[in-house]
DNA sequence: AGTCGAGCGCGCA
DNA sequence: TGCGCGCTCGACT
């Protein structure tokens, strides 16, 4: 199991309407690479199967596809799912947040 | 309160 | 082999 591997496992459990955090992520695999899952889900080998656009930052921030790229798409996608976005900021954010039980 | 710097792990040059 | 990144947190100002 690679480590990329269990970032997307994570990111594909997370439940339609739900977001979670990079952080969340790195520490349920016992991990402290925030960046690292990052990047992992930037490289993002499966795109539909992986709702990367779901993980944002600790913070309720987007993160970087959201303000500094362009994948405003992505917001719109994730909108569309029910999550609903201010800016480049998630709106109930903690009560969104998906704790991978 | 806000800013700065370090540290993790993987991918690409 | 070395550096950067879709980040986060602790320490200092």
């Amino acid at each position: 199991m690679d480590f990329n591997e269990k970032v997307y496992r994570l990111c594909s459990q997370i439940p339609l309407g739900r977001v979670s955090t990079y952080k969340l992520i790195a520490q349920k695999m016992s991990s402290k690479a925030y960046r690292a899952v990052g990047q992992a889900l930037k490289h993002n080998p499966n795109p539909p199967i992986i709702p990367c656009h779901r993980v944002v930052e600790s913070s309720g921030d987007l993160g970087g596809f959201g303000g500094k790229l362009r994948s405003q798409k992505k917001i719109r996608l994730l909108k569309g799912e029910g999550v609903e976005i201010k800016g480049n900021k998630i709106v109930d954010f903690k009560n969104k947040l998906y704790r991978f039980k």
